[in-house]
Parts: structure tokens; sequence; C-alpha cells
DNA sequence: AAAACTTCTTTAATTATTTAAAAAGTTTCC
DNA sequence: GGAAACTTTTTAAATAATTAAAGAAGTTTT
């Protein structure tokens, strides 16, 4: 089989696998093949017992096509999810399930040296956990916060590895592994654009709110890195003249008024200033446990922490607003960790956009919470293995590899 | 010949529109056929009089290869630059000549139904008085301020025509050529994309710098529209809590502490409070002439001049901090009107960039002024057609097409 | 100064795509 | 209610494109 019937059958197995039950019609299109070609490609996939056949589709006016599938327990991809203090790994099958319970670890990454050592052999362990030889493996994915080289692999902010080294390359030696990294906020646009709301469009952009606020780009279509990959500094965009001091080192940052981070400790001052409320209970120490329990607070309709996402979400609606007029988005996806608070987010933010928008600009564009949530970027981290699937490089060792390339 | 080879001829032409002097290698990439393809098609392209050899490029260490162009005079345009006030008209060669004198029509846009149908006029009356048979005419470029739905042909801001009905038909309808519109910024952004420092470039931002603050976006090396086709309303992201009113009903938009219009007003304001300066003869009721001459005065050295740019020009830089932030451009070009005052603005924005951009985000990002300048949207407007050449409906009566047909 | 290496051009062989036709299914209209 | 008209998928034959190979022209290296 030539390189580029390799390169072609890969694209199908991509395209499955971010679409369950195509036809030969559909997949033809999307791998830009005629339909004798890709034909031939699915028999001898369906051969080495990579795809199965799935009976037919509803017809569309016409004769039902058969549709195809990738067969199960066959592949699987380990999925990272990093923020700043926790780490979080999983490995998942190609039906997008979580196949293994997520493995949760306490990894704080300012100033650590040490971080990328403990999340390589982390990785290894749920590998070996889990069970499924290493040979079913395509790849890992990590999603990490930080200025993220994609294509060179390295993380400008978090785990040093001295000299610019790859990271990727750095645990794929390790682990033996195709390994791809890129930003939480683009891993959540990521998901977001391949199997949650974003699905099939084309401009949106997907608010990551965690302990700062991410943004991921979906423009025409695509996931958007800019020049150097690091688009999306929704967090420290210069906003406010509020004097704040930021974690960046600047003032007036948008996250200086409005982030999960400052959730917590608005809660917490006015909890120490006697504010009665559900919130008086928590261990404000503890930044997850702490903003879980406010945002379930906030459902079950607690004041004191409706208000304090009220005021966040409208400053947050504000930026919003600048988002709008510069890119003119068809969907606001809010992702990450905060979505989880549901529509308590949307009346603050479109009273911001009331005040702050063109009306022209922003009357057809909605804003969702996503359903995603905070599974958003493991999800991503999955995708971006499969983004690439067909640029990996067949290694003669992969029995998955080697079967179809017998055929 | 068939549909498709039309369509591989016609992205020849186009190909050699935007850049004179390809080889056959250069343009079988470029339109994505092989070369055998290629070089059939070149051949019928210089039989039918259209296409002429240019000799031999030089060598890049191999056999020369021998260069191709569009034949002169065989081809026109028509490019037309519209502002909220003034209106210029010109014919274009495929050199990117003007072949005729700049119409300049006072045409001012807001509540002015009659608008349309003397463009229409003009235009027709530009391309009689060049001389120029019709059918030489490739087909008719717009740029215009305000929201314009490029595929629809509409422009939701001025130039009304009842029920939404499209511009570009109808001028079409009314002259008998293939007519385009777009936003004045996109078609800033267009022509430095293509012919100026944006050239080859895949992520820069053009800000235009006119009566407002507009801005075009190359983004993965194309240009972007946003969903409706709205993106790049710079001048009225909520920014400043200042208060004024702006033109768009808000408060705090950009525009309200930047673009020439302020700038004409300051010189007035200062001028009529005393302020000794060569800006104190200005006729400050006509703005063209006005903020010309501000410009002059800037390039002059005059104090008061170069101080109100200062001002203006930190404004847009902290603007300008926000899209590094979002887009992580590798370049922004200062291109339309304001680019006359020249290497002036460079210092207030990179001091606005220093004070507002995290260091890592603008390092590698350039700050240049436009060489196109004024002509930018000129420019743009006949890059418009071109960028739609091949899409272009053959025409039965069209015999720069007939005589490419009939080979 | 000749050999080795690049790059462009041409021709021939291979390969893929298009097109036409058949098969299977749905909707419409008399 | 059932045949006709319309859709869409699939198959097979015709057409067109790409690729590979070989030759030509020029540059760089040894």
């Amino acid at each position: 089989m030539t390189d580029k019937k390799i390169f072609s059958r890969n694209k199908i197995l991509k395209e499955l696998y971010f679409e369950e039950n195509l036809s030969c019609a559909d997949l033809s299109t999307k791998i830009d093949k005629s339909f004798p070609v890709t034909a031939k490609l699915i028999e001898d996939l369906i051969a080495v017992n990579l795809v199965i056949e799935t009976g037919f589709a509803v017809s569309t006016g016409g004769r039902r096509p058969l549709t195809y599938a990738l067969k199960q327990n066959v592949m699987y991809l380990v999925s990272v999810a990093m923020d700043q203090f926790v780490t979080r790994i999983v490995v998942m099958d190609m039906q997008n399930n979580f196949v293994s319970p997520i493995e949760k670890v306490v990894l704080p990454l300012p100033d650590n040296a040490g971080a990328l050592e403990i999340l390589k052999d982390k990785i290894i362990q749920v590998i070996h956990s889990s069970g499924i030889p290493k040979e079913k493996f395509v790849g890992i994915g990590i999603g990490m916060p930080g200025f993220v080289d994609v294509e060179k692999g390295i993380n400008y902010s978090f785990l040093p590895l001295g000299n610019n080294k790859s990271i990727t390359k750095y645990i794929a030696d390790k682990i033996g592994l195709p390994v791809f990294i890129d930003n939480d906020s683009s891993l959540t646009a990521l998901a977001e654009l391949r199997f949650g709301a974003a699905k099939n469009e084309k401009d949106v952009m997907v608010v990551n709110i965690g302990w700062g606020v991410g943004l991921g780009l979906i423009l025409n279509g695509v996931l958007f890195r800019g020049h150097e990959g690091f688009a999306g500094e929704f967090s420290h965009i210069p906003f406010f003249l509020n004097g704040k001091l930021c974690s960046c080192g600047k003032t007036g940052c948008l996250e200086t008024e409005t982030s999960l981070l400052l959730i917590v400790e608005k809660a917490k001052e006015g909890i120490a200033e006697g504010r009665l409320s559900k919130l008086s209970s928590l261990p404000f120490d503890n930044l997850e446990v702490a903003s879980d329990g406010i945002m379930k607070a906030v459902l079950e309709g607690d004041q004191f922490a409706i208000e304090i996402f009220s005021k966040a979400g409208y400053n947050i609606g504000k930026g919003v607003a600048v988002l709008i007029h510069l890119l003119n988005p068809k969907l606001i996806i809010l992702s990450g960790r905060g979505s989880s608070a549901g529509q308590i987010w949307q009346a603050p933010i479109q009273q911001a956009l009331n005040e702050h928008c063109i009306p022209r600009l922003y009357q057809n564009t909605k804003i969702e919470i996503s359903t995603l949530g905070i599974h958003a970027e493991l999800i991503g981290a999955a995708a971006l293995v499969m983004e690439n699937y067909e640029r990996i490089p067949i290694n003669k060792s992969h029995p998955v590899s080697i079967k179809a390339i017998k055929a």
C-alpha cells in the first residue's frame, strides 16, 4: 500500500472517529476522494477488522446508504487535562467513552521543576492500570495552561525542560507513543467544535471559565491559534481602570474582575464580613471544592452566590461584547469548569451585551452553556490526537497499523 | 473547453494578476493542477493573446524557468472607494496602474436615498470617459463603509435600496458588468494582503485609520469576515469609561478617543482656545483638507499636531493591545487615510503596548505603516473583483472570454 | 574543470476521477 | 392507491489527471 493510500485510509479512520456511522458517499466527500477509491479503502479497512458495517441510514429521499463505523475495542487514547493545580488523566476509546477511572493528581504547575516527570510517570501508571496493551493506544493528548507552541511541543509558561526542549518529544521517547499538546482553552474549543455545541459551525468563540478566563477561537470552521499559537489570551486584555494588580504583572486585565478564582475570593471576603449564605461552611483553601460549592449554591438559589456570579457574568459579558464587535461570531459557548453554574450566566451577559453591543451585531449571536462542561478539555485532548491522526508516522511495531498495511 | 478547464484557466489569469511573472511550476502549485495540465492551459492562453512569455527567471539552483504574465491593454477593472463623505472612482489595468484620473465625488452617505443612483451614474461616466470599450472590463469592485453582506451584495447601513435588494445586482443590471462590494476596511486589508506589507503573511491586522477606526482581519492567510460579514468593528468596542456619546448611540467606544474625525475636532478646539500652531489657518469645515493639513503639520514637526496624534495613537495602541492578546498576529499594519501621518504613530502605539501587553505576546509582533496608504481601498476594490474572477459567469457577449473559449 | 546536484520541461505509463447507467427507495399527483 | 417522477447510492466503463521517468539547462562543489 502506498503512502498516499495509507494517508487516505487514516483520514477515513479519523472521520469515523469524529462522526460515527458515515456512508461511503459521506466519506468520499470528507476525504476528498472519488467514490470508487473510497469504497476500495473501506473494503480494505473492513478486511483488517478496523471498520464494521453498521446497517443502513435513513433515506433522505433515495436509496438508503450503507453506513460504517470504527470497530470497538481496537484503538484507545490517553487524554490529559491540566490546570494550574490539578491534572486529570483518563483512557478513552474511539467512541468517546472513558474506559478508565479519571485519575486526579494534585500537580501545581507554577515554579515546579519536577512537574513534567511526575506527569509522565502518572500517564504510564494510568496506561498500565487500564490493562489495555500499549499497542492498542493511538497516542496521548495533553491540554495545559500557558503559552503553548503546538508544533514544537513547547510550553513557555510551565513544565520547564531546559533549552526549549520539546515536551512532546520527551514524553513520546519515554512512553513510546505519539504525544500532542495544546493550550487548555484551545482544546476546550476543539471539543466543542467536534463533539459539542459548535459542531459544524464556522465562527464560534468558546469562553473557558476557569481559574482565569480562557478563549478558544473557531474561525472559518477551524481552530485558530494565531501566529505563534498564543491567540485567545482573553484573561489579560487591558479592560478596566481598576488599578488591580493581575497575576501577569499588569493592571486592569479582564481576569481582575472575573474568573472562578475571583469568585471564590469574593465569596470568602463576603463570608468573612458576615454575609448570610450557604457558603459559610465552604473550605475556601481548597479551590476546587470551594468553587464547586459556590456553583452548587447558585443552582440552589443562594442569594449571595448568585450576586457574585452576576457581577462576574456582567464583566465577562462586557468582554464578550468586544469579541462580538471584532469577530462577529454566530455562537458563543460558555465552557470549562465554570459552566457548571449553568444558565445563571445568561442574564448578566445578555445585560452587558444590551448595553455594550451594536444591536445589529449581537442580534444573531447566540450564547450557550456547554453540555460538555468540565469534561471538555479531556475530550478535546483526545480529539487533538485524532486531528493529527493521518500525520502520525507509521510505527512498524504498531499492530494496528501493521494489520492495515498488510492488506 | 469544459467548465472545469475554464475554471482552471481563469485561476491562472487570477494568479497572474496577483503576481506577475510566474513560472509554469509556480502556477501548477498555485492552481493545484499537475504540470502537464497547467502547461497546456498556458499554451492556450498564449494562443488567444491573454498571456505572454516574459523571459526567464533567475535560477534558484537549476534550469531557469520560463515566466509568464498577463498581456497588457486587454483587461481592465473599475475600482470604487467610498467613505461617508467622498467617493473615488478609477479605472485600473491588470498591472495595478490607474489608467484614468481618479474621479472624486462628494457623496454623503448618511440619510441619502439617492446615493446609489448617483454612484451608478458616476461609474458609467468614468467608464465612458476612459475611452476603453466596455467589453474589456472584467468587473467593478466597490468598497464602502457600513455593515456589508458580501454574498448578498447588501449594505445594511448605507445606500438603501428597499426590501433588502442587492446593490451588486442593481448596478450589474444597469451597467452590464459583474459587481462586487465589501466593507472599506476589509478591502484595505485585502490590498495589504495581496499587494502590500501583508503579502504572503498569515495573521495580520490591518487598522484602517479614517473617520473611524476600522479593522481588516487576515487570519490563517485569508480575509476574515465573520458569521454575517460584520467582523472588524474595532471602532465600537466598549473600551473607555469616558461617558462620551458615540455616533452609534453607545458610550465609551474606541472611536470616542481616537479617529481622524476626533483629531480634526481636537485641533479645532485647540486653535479656538488659542494654541499656537500651523493649524490655525486650516478650514476645519472641510474634513478632508483639514485632516490632510494636520498630517502635513505632523510631518513638519508641529508641536500641537504631534501632541494630538500622540494621544490618539496611544489609544489606538491600547486597542491594538486587545487585538494582540486575542489574535496573536505577526504584523499590524496602520493603513487608510491616517497612515499619511507616517512613523509618528509608532512611538505612542509602542508605548501603549509596553504598558498593556504581556511581553511574550508583543515581542514578535511588528507594527508597520502602510505603503499603499490612501490608495489601499482602491487597490483592494480591484483585488476584490479578481479574487472572484474564476467565479464570474462566462458572459457570451464578453470578447475576452469568447476568444479564450474558442481555443 | 568535471562531477554532483537542482530545477524545469517533456513524454509515457499509471492511476484516479468522471460520467453514464443501474439499483433501490421516497414522494407526488392523477 | 399506484405509476411516474425524483433522489440517492452503487457499479462499471470512459475519460482525464497525476505520477514517474527521462532529458535539458544551469549551478555548486570537489
